[in-house]
RNA sequence: GUCCCUAUCGUCUAGUGGACUAGGACGUGGCCCUUUCAAGGCCAAGACACGGGUUCGAAUCCCGUUAGGGGCACCA
């Protein structure tokens, strides 16, 4: 019997985005640290907002982030089933109980009752909310009105004094007076539950400890607690995870960019490092340490340093925090997750040279798509650049044309194999020429690849290879004497 | 309108009444290293939203104000 039962919820309405996703991994971090369990349930009683293939986005989205669920609509489990649509019996048999009880109600009013009476609320300046007309219906008016056949709701009959107190393991206590609450509607006339009455009638039958879940069911708390009072159960623990807003401080959206996790993976981040920085939006360790494997994630993982107040969701600081990951990645792996980012850029290049190149540019990468630009001349037949850019730093195209006469001799005269000893050449005959190491090698730069910035001179050379470094610098030469004349 | 939540450097945050001259990280600026760009090292600037209390003492507790955010559905 695991501790710590914890559980996912998301209706399918499309691609989870950043704040969703860090509440699963709230969720899944703390089960993890438990040796518990966590659980993802799909909330699909709402039919009218169903997105065809919404679970299987959410699903993919949690497995590209490694967050493996140990019960679920795909996997079963002996809580099922997982799909709220498959269990409308239960809550019918829930919400008749709580009927029996007295604890909640059959209410017939008709949409256009309803608007009418809040229409006439409005007017009157005052809050808009159920008028609990059908709670005190006589017997006899009830009868006649199940003698029609009339549709009807099921509604929670809310204590009409006192107050509720809600225990957040984030908020920290909260106390409510029962008469803001509204009679919340449990069963739809479409014989569908509501969200109130399913989280709860759910949350209990699977035996969930923890909840946490957004922010913004902080204002339905009250309700869910009420029902849970209503069966006489024992709630399970309560945090509420605010909410990740944008660098506007608007809550996060489209209109920020990547929202959908995919998406960050496509411009190159790495999981490792959007799971850790995930989890610091809202978490923090000591305000020391930053950065942490998964495993250490999840050893470290505590309820009590949750945030009670939003973030923003910084890219520079994810960018950082990418690069730091990079870094620290083995070449062979750097090499085989930079290959399909070379790929896509259209550039054909395979496992082995990637594998040469990837020392090369492992600190220079804070993204994985930063790759193309940075090597695309390696690959390119001919290079096209401007003739100018050849003359070096503080020279004239003389200067520079001698300089990279005299590289082109030392390079044609020795073998590529021998890193160390191509830099001591080059080295000494850019002294002799009485140029800085930054002009002479920035000539020879410029002309093997048409640009100013490249990952370090001598291994580009030798992973260009010796023909056609030799060819490259031939028709700078040919550049340079028309410049110099 | 009403109810509720939130408030420490630009950003993520440490801080749970005295160890706070408010610490760390990203970003920014400067310097060093350096074949360019990075990476790395060092240094710097930069915050307790405001006003009242409580207390010998408040970033920390209480009350207001302000500013953000969320709810007020037969949506989740």
């Amino acid at each position: 019997m695991p501790s710590v039962r914890v559980r996912y919820a998301p209706s399918p309405t499309g691609a989870p985005h950043i704040g969703n996703l860090r509440t699963a991994l709230f969720n899944w971090l703390w089960a993890r640290h438990n040796d518990g369990k966590f659980i993802l349930r799909v909330e699909d009683t709402d039919q009218a907002r169903e997105v065809e293939n919404g679970l299987e986005l959410i699903m993919a989205s949690l497995k590209f982030l490694g967050i493996e669920w140990d019960e679920g609509p795909d996997i079963g489990g002996a809580y099922g089933p997982y799909h709220q649509s498959e269990r409308l019996p239960i809550y019918k048999k829930y919400a008749d109980e709580l009927v029996e009880r007295g604890a909640a109600y059959r209410c017939y009013c008709t949409n256009e009752e309803l608007a009418q009476m809040r229409a006439e609320q409005e007017a009157r300046g005052e809050p808009t909310r159920y008028d609990r007309r059908c709670r005190w219906l006589a017997a006899e008016q009830r009868a006649q009105r199940e003698s029609e056949g009339r549709a009807y709701v099921i509604r929670l009959a809310v204590p009409l004094e006192g107050s509720t107190t809600l225990r957040d393991f984030i908020h920290g206590d909260i106390t409510i007076p029962n008469d803001s609450v509204d009679d919340q509607v449990l069963m739809k006339s479409d014989g569908f539950p509501t969200y109130h009455l399913a989280v709860v009638v759910d949350d209990h039958l699977m035996e969930i400890t923890h909840v946490m879940r957004g922010d913004e069911w902080i204002s339905s708390f009250p309700k869910h607690i009420l029902v849970y009072n209503a069966f006489g159960w024992t709630p399970p623990q309560f945090g509420h995870v605010p909410v990740v807003l944008g660098p506007d401080k608007k809550k996060l959206s489209k209109r920020h960019g990547a929202t959908s996790i995919t998406q960050f993976r496509d411009e190159g981040y790495l999981v490792e490092a959007l799971l850790n920085f995930m989890t610091l939006l809202g978490w923090a360790y000591d305000g020391q340490r930053e950065l942490f494997t998964r495993q250490e994630l999840i050893e470290n993982f505590t309820l009590d340093h949750i945030h009670s107040s939003p973030a923003v969701f910084d890219r520079t600081k994810l960018d950082w925090m990418n690069g730091e990951y990079i870094r620290r990645l083995e070449i062979g792996d750097l090499a085989t997750r930079l290959l399909p980012f070379l790929t896509r850029a259209g550039i054909e290049a395979d496992l082995e040279t990637t594998k040469k190149i990837a020392p090369l540019v492992q600190e220079r990468l804070k993204r994985l798509d930063e790759i193309a630009p940075l090597v695309d001349f390696l690959f390119q037949e001919k290079i096209s650049y401007d003739p100018k850019t050849l003359v070096g730093p503080k020279m004239n195209a003389a200067e520079s044309l001698h300089a990279l006469r005299a590289a082109g001799e030392i390079l044609d005269g020795m073998s590529f194999d021998d890193a160390e000893k191509m830099e001591q050449a080059l080295r000494a005959a850019g002294e002799q020429l009485g140029l800085k190491p930054a002009q002479f090698f920035g000539v020879l730069r410029n002309a093997v690849s048409g640009k100013t910035v490249t990952p370090p001179l001598i291994g580009v050379l030798q992973i260009l290879g010796k023909e056609k470094t030799m060819a490259r610098i031939g028709d700078a030469l040919v550049k340079l004497e028309k410049l110099a004349m």
